[in-house]
RNA sequence: CGCGGGGUGGAGCAGUUUGGUAGCUCGUCGGGCUCAUAACCCGGAGGUCAUAGGUUCAAAUCCUGUCCCCGCAA
């Protein structure tokens, strides 16, 4: 067989599955780029990606450069003759020089369906957004953001209790599903890529903490949207008796608000906490306090309390 | 060596400062009561107090090592 040589780049946990996809299948992983140890979480010990774990899992070779872009990673990787990099969620942007390199170029797997939601936070973009359903694509990538021609894109259906972790997770393992089918039916000529239409681009700013604070001025319907959308990372908090609570699984009470918007209507073992939005209660079935682990509001109400105003 | 909190019956916590009977809320099991409730009343079962050493007449509690969990910050 020939073209079968392929480079994968990755570096976070929503590139493993298409990774292992890949390592399963009758393409040869030449090598695996990531991003390079970092020091990071607690205590500041370095620590390998996911990509990097898996990687050495399935005794593949690694290649962490600190800039993708000096000449001297371009010289390596040309050095492997790749056929096609397979690009998701690497965290360096590629220049043109590397986008070069393999005969049949790069292919991006994005999470969402394209031309919508380019760039960096796609997943918790789309359900703070209120999106039904999103997906993956797959591009050939370009120079751009996101904006090279597509492959192929497969949906996937967003439902009212669906949060970022569920959908990443989804969107992971069909990108691992179609991977391999994309390379061989795009290698052998198959697809037409397909230009994306720029005047239907929006953009996935990313996230970041602030982002998950709940404004209970907002609807119900809103702030459901934004605690799934920030659901576990970076997660909604609110402020209660002077702690931070970070929000877990909210559920509609049905019931009209008759308090002030961010009233605490309740916060004990027996009904958890509810807290009131601007149209409607909501129910907050999930929550973390400081130092403390995510448990169920009604569980964490035996053992704590927090002062109510 | 970034800062900090924690590991106590199935769950969430108190007890550790000032060593000396294993406590609270909930669940569970059995019985009772109610039109009803986040129900209520009575009774029972369930814990080598993360782990390994040390000090002591005596350690959940004091000392030392190890493992694990979590918040902030990156």
């Amino acid at each position: 067989m020939s073209h079968n040589r392929v480079i994968m780049m990755g570096t976070s946990e929503f590139a493993v599955p298409a990774l292992q996809a890949l390592a399963d299948s009758h393409f040869d992983v030449v090598c695996v780029v990531c991003q390079p140890d970092k020091p990071a979480g607690r205590g500041h010990r370095l620590s390998a990606s996911p990509v990097k774990k898996a990687a050495l899992s399935l005794d593949l070779p690694v290649y962490q450069p600190d800039n993708i872009k000096t000449d001297d990673a371009i010289a390596r990787l040309s050095d492997l003759n790749a056929d096609v990099f397979v690009v998701a969620s690497y965290g360096q942007i590629l220049s043109q020089d590397v986008l070069d390199i393999p005969a049949f170029g790069c292919v991006n797997i994005h999470g969402s369906l394209l031309p919508k939601y380019r760039g960096a936070a796609p997943i918790h973009r789309a359900i703070i957004a209120g999106e039904t359903e999103t997906g993956v694509t797959f591009m050939k990538m370009d120079a751009g953001m996101d904006t090279g021609d597509m492959l192929k894109k497969a949906v996937c259906p967003i439902t009212d209790a669906d949060t970022v972790g569920i959908i990443h997770d989804r969107l992971a393992e069909l990108g691992a599903e179609y991977i391999v089918s994309v390379l061989d039916d795009f290698i052998g000529g198959h697809i037409t890529p397909e230009a994306q239409d720029n005047a239907l681009a929006t953009y996935a700013d990313k996230i970041d903490k602030t982002t998950g604070r709940i404004d209970w001025q907002q609807p119900a319907d809103k702030i459901i949207r934004l605690i799934n959308g920030t659901d576990p990372y970076p997660a909604a908090t609110t402020d209660i008796g002077g702690k931070r609570i970070k929000c877990f699984k909210p559920v509609r009470t049905g019931i009209k608000a008759t308090k002030a918007p961010g009233t605490v209507m309740a916060a004990d073992s027996g009904r958890g906490l509810i807290i009131a939005a601007s149209d409607e209660d909501l129910i907050i079935e999930e929550i973390q306090a400081p130092g403390k682990k995510r448990m169920a509001s009604k569980a964490f109400f035996l053992g704590n309390t927090l002062p109510l105003e």
